[in-house]
DNA sequence: TGTGAAAATGTAAACGTTTACATAGCCCTG
DNA sequence: CAGGGCTATGTAAACGTTTACATTTTCACA
């Protein structure tokens, strides 16, 4: 392997010369600086990175902790982050704490040296956590979690605002019964995206029912799986409409409404949470929940970096993303056929 | 910062012993041992990556780099190589250089010292710029890349088989006309789905025709596209079913059909590629070749670690991933109604 | 009780950089 | 021409580990 003192003994410098000239750095002769370049060129020589981190103790590295790798959510964020990043020549390095507790310690151990600030998603975070595993004062963007003592940075999404909107849509267009499908237990996103529900049925002068709020995990076929419970409710305490907490679900309702022969809209309405791209492909296409995941990602990014650049001072920045509501056609607006259930 | 010399101080030992009581050397007396580990926990020691790479000139990383980070392939293959990576304490560091040429030499340089090994996706990616941006013998697991001269070990999916299969399907159901839908121009399983479609129309004794390869970009909106290209033909000419090259342009093809007044399966079978999770939630139910990505980058991650740990020898290792055959209903067979255009 | 091997510990070099500080050459000014 | 300020370069320490080698301690055995 190549390494300065190479490039410095075959350009005829010091190591020392040979390292300003190839961090550019004004100190060195505009001639002595090309020859060295030339000579770093021709040999491929290309900076150790571990070495440059311990010696300027900054890795131009960020984190990523996340508690699964699965699904739109974090390829989006992931997608956002390292594109901003990558924009001012920082890494990332990835790592999923699926479990809790011990392995997530151990996860922000092992990013002692290799990172220089953290992007973490994990309802485990704890300030307490922080302060066995962290250095004082480490930057760190939370993605979805309550503040800790040490860590007030966050971006969040507007949950509670998405589902409110959602809700309040179907209540307008005369749905008097609507049903919720829930997110995962403990869940962020879910309980938000619930408190939402039940603030917007509140609002309309509702009332909430625990026969109407069925329990999901995100996945199709939990989605389906509350359809089928629903649908097992004596026939006046059944929906007509239903709001899924995310899009998966909302898709295993579809198939498992057109299984027991139930159109969508006519026979019951259907919105769902997150706008995947798919969503408006579906049959009939999906109104949902629209939240820019990606640009979730870049903001958080783009802080963290402002953080690490000494661009922003330590006032503690918290965003929320707005969401926007995404009309389409299983919700039963925009209806060409005569609905048979809703009383508009 | 809390380093192993705080930890050997307040222990009371020197810091070679401090290290090896830490790496739990066998060097070391099993309470002495104890002492340090004890006071490392109180201080709350975590060794710093960085130095650590440079002693042992091992990092523990491996590098993930990608053409881009969009899409369910990417974050399978994320996910399947971290779930392995991290298995055996591994770090993934992530890099997608969506430009050509200069960007992607700079991000394999920028990887020195910061990884032990890569798993590498770009068709971008020569035995040349190799040798410009990677030392000598460094491992490399290629992923859907043709074999350089220094790098042999790689994995790839059979996307001609999985074509070929789709389209004999098809033949199987009595289509004689038979479309594709193409990837994008240059991409490497577009060139090889298109190719196995050639293949298998030959095998069947049908005639490859210009004008049923409709162009595509594996978006939702070239698929529907390219149906309107499609339908635009002389009724004779036609087809009777169209292989999608992905999911994502069947379900946009899916919804121009309906959009044209057409039924799938009855008026025109469907076949997509990929088996995204969606795809069985489609109406109808998507006919289409399943690829077990994350198995895929699960089987990169295993073998790059087999290198990295000495466990396998330099043999070139290359892994052809066989695809299956998922059949629903999108393309008519288990069709209940009668078909109207197709003879069987 | 002395000897030697084995076990435990310590000393210091090495990994590849960056950078504070020292030095050398040069030009300008008085 | 001495002195002082630049500018360009070099020397060496530092970053936090690991580890080869040296040294000390322990202990079994003759």
């Amino acid at each position: 392997m190549v390494t300065i003192r190479d490039v410095a003994r075959t350009a005829g410098v010091s190591i020392a010369t040979a390292s300003r000239a190839i961090n550019d750095s004004p100190l060195v002769a505009g001639e002595t600086r090309a020859r060295v370049q030339d000579v770093a060129a021709r040999l491929c020589y290309s900076p150790h990175g571990a070495a440059r981190s311990l010696s300027t103790s900054r890795t131009h590295t960020i984190g990523i902790l996340l508690p699964d790798l699965y699904g739109e959510f974090f390829s989006e964020l992931i997608r956002g982050i390292d594109q901003t990043a990558q924009g001012e020549g920082f890494h990332c390095l990835l790592a999923s704490a699926r479990h809790t507790g011990p392995l997530l310690e151990g996860a922000l151990r092992s990013m002692r040296g290799r990172v220089d600030g953290l992007i973490l998603m994990s309802p485990e975070f704890t300030g307490e956590l922080s302060r066995r595993t962290l250095p004082e004062g480490f930057p760190v963007i939370l993605v979805h979690c309550p503040p800790t003592e040490q860590h007030k940075d966050g971006v969040l999404v507007a949950n509670d605002q998405g589902a409110r909107a959602m809700v309040r849509h179907l209540a307008g267009l005369g749905h008097r019964r609507i049903a919720i499908i829930r997110g995962a237990e403990g869940n962020y996103d879910a309980t938000e995206r619930l408190r939402g529900y039940r603030e917007a049925l509140a609002e309309c002068g509702l009332v909430a029912e625990p026969a109407l709020e069925a329990p999901g995990d995100f996945s199709e076929e939990s989605g389906a799986g509350a359809v089928r419970e629903l649908l097992a409710l004596p026939p006046p305490e059944q929906p007509t409409a239903i709001f899924a907490a995310n899009d998966c679900m909302a898709i295993g309702a579809l198939s498992a409404l057109r299984e027991a022969g139930l159109r969508v809209p006519e026979d019951m309405g259907l919105g769902g949470f997150d706008d995947i791209p798919m969503a408006r492909y579906m049959t009939p296409p999906l109104t949902s929940v629209h939240v820019d995941i990606s640009a979730l990602g870049a903001r958080a990014a783009a802080r963290l970096l402002d953080l690490l650049q000494g661009r922003a001072g330590p006032a503690p920045y918290r965003e929320t993303f707005p969401t926007t509501l995404v009309v389409r056609q299983s919700c039963g607006a925009n209806l060409l056929t005569t609905p048979r259930r809703v009383a508009v």
